[in-house]
DNA sequence: ACTGGCACTCGCTACAGTCGAGTGCCAAAG
DNA sequence: CTTTGGCACTCGACTGTAGCGAGTGCCAGT
């Protein structure tokens, strides 16, 4: 069945309210706040075929509607647009991220900002290392069979490793597998790196064979395969607002799933510039079935190489927090550049 | 006055009791449950006296006790014994912290496992760069006005930071450079790098005068004058274990607190070996006034290069917690003395 | 010094009654 | 066919009352 116009403006009316008070929302109220033109009556009626097509429900009889899961994707698909961030909103973001020291400083400034704008719980990715280029692999000797491998990435990522080496290493011979690791690997990404190696190993002067082999092993294990990612959160204790109404009285699961890097990951690794919104029920992971996600994908330029969003009830201001999200985004990709 | 033997029997009772139940305790079931071989009505004599003294308190008239701030401090010091580890317990630490592959992984699984151990809010300080001394430093060209120096520490530290050059520098440039800084820098404090870098700029040849003084600038500024402190957290989804009645209500002040990384460096970054614990009021930040925290240094053999510790509700298992932090931290310095 | 007895306190629960926001339905008007 | 005013009804929230029971303080007796 067609919802027509009048019907689309209630349940975008019910949501708005619903958000901004937290109460269920009935007929009444609801042609007192919007100028709707028609009698609580009409509403009611109005009302009562939105229910039965699952976009608004009763708490109880005789309460107001408040939105189902359906109701919101409905609203953010089709009925709300998305707000102009406000001059004092943009001054803070340039604010906050200027004079940042290093990525981790970044990140960090990044996720407070996030927490902070969107008065929501904040996660943010740091720049995906399997699609980093290396810029610069450094190795110190710490004993005669040890080295420590340093992989600067173009992004800005550096990650440090323990090698144990079969066999003692002179200070020269460091000097020459630097050289040559620095001259396959520079330019090209982690993920690329088993048939460089392939190709170092066959070069290389047999007494550093080993010493290619333990080192590669360990840049492929624990930085391809496990591919090394990191997120930063900020803002829990804004779930704490509206006081456990939200997420039906128990944060427990939610700080539960907060705490899983994996599930941050899945919920905002995004490889795409696009904005997701998962609102309640659509999300795969049961902890947050009470939340809404809203994720988008950041980079220097046209390319993404992480991603940022924030979670929060799933009674919240959609089209604000769209905004606010997309626009750090799109900050966050302007520092980088930089770089 | 002082307490006879009997008084302080009913004390640890009380304690034991309320921090099992979660419920004020009365005099019949105190009798009931361990055998103090006296009569309920003696025991509410004695009780009237630990309530005068401040030891315990009733949440209200005809309800039982509940031990005050000052008695679990009594308690803590002289009342409870340390609680031997179950083998299992041990167990578990070992296997948790093998194959960590570097410091970020070995302080990430410290913390997880302080969490898990504890079933409380965990808190590990990363080694701290005040107490560590150079082991290397590296320079990356970025662009011929730009350097990254990434700085490696004797405790495993990693930090990088980017330069920014008065005067373009070249390849041969930057080799002298980093031999200069490192001869000079390795094995000292960072801390000390003042007039190592005097020194530096003295005997620098005057075209690198410039870079040496933009390097050492950054050093100073962003590592030693705000002593980059780092701490990781875990667990605080077991603030909400015992359902809001800890906490009286609101978790929202403690997890502010948590957020701050400032905050959890005061609480938890210790310079001695000393295990403290900090009482409900006893804490300095009017926020974690109605938590407890059990906090020790760790560090390779005797030194100490950092802090850890849990946090959680007043009635909390002081004699297991303590430790198990302790043991936790046992086992991280011997990590860390293998590296 | 300890104990048994006893009156008292007070939070908790159950229950009944009232209030009011909100609903569904219906007949009348547009 | 849509809209509207009217009306009876529902049901959660709140209030007040009463009984229960765990726990206490006090006191007299051993």
């Amino acid at each position: 069945m067609a919802l027509d116009d009048r019907k689309l403006d209630v349940l975008r009316a019910i949501v708005e309210d619903y958000v901004a008070t937290q109460e269920p929302v009935g007929s009444k109220s609801l042609v007192e706040r919007h100028q709707l033109g028609v009698s609580p009556a009409t509403v009611r009626n109005d009302m009562a075929v939105l229910e039965e097509e699952g976009y608004i429900r009763q708490p109880h009889t005789s309460a107001g509607r408040v939105p189902t899961d359906r109701g919101y994707r409905l609203f953010v698909d089709r009925l709300s647009t998305v707000k102009p961030l406000s001059p004092a909103e943009r001054r803070a973001i340039e604010r906050f991220l200027v004079g940042a020291v290093d990525l981790d400083d970044v990140v960090h400034r990044t996720v407070r900002l996030l927490a902070q704008l969107t008065r929501q719980v904040a996660v943010v990715q740091y720049p995906s290392l399997s699609r980093s280029t290396v810029r610069h692999l450094e190795l110190v000797p710490i004993s005669t069979t040890r080295l420590m491998v340093v992989v600067i990435a173009n992004t800005g990522r550096v990650e440090q490793r323990l090698v144990e080496l079969p066999l003692p290493i002179d200070e020269t011979q460091v000097t020459t597998l630097r050289r040559l690791t620095n001259e396959k690997l520079v330019g090209s990404k982690l993920a690329d790196t088993p048939p460089l190696v392939q190709a170092l190993v066959d070069e290389a002067a047999p007494e550093l064979a080993g010493a290619t082999v333990a080192l590669s092993t360990v840049l492929l294990e624990t930085l391809v395969e496990r591919h090394e990612e990191r997120v930063a959160l900020a803002g829990t204790a804004n779930l704490t607002r509206g006081g456990l109404l939200d997420f039906q009285g128990s944060l427990r699961p939610i700080l539960e799933a907060l705490e899983e890097e994996v599930i941050l990951l899945k919920l905002i690794g995004e490889v795409e510039p696009i904005t997701r919104v998962r609102i309640g029920d659509e999300n795969e992971f049961d902890n947050l079935r009470s939340t809404s996600i809203v994720s988008t994908g950041y980079g220097p330029g046209v390319t993404i190489v992480g991603g940022l969003g924030v979670l929060g009830p799933t009674r919240m201001d959609y089209p604000g927090t769209i905004a606010t999200v997309r626009a750090v985004a799109r900050y966050v990709g302007e520092m980088l550049a930089q770089n």
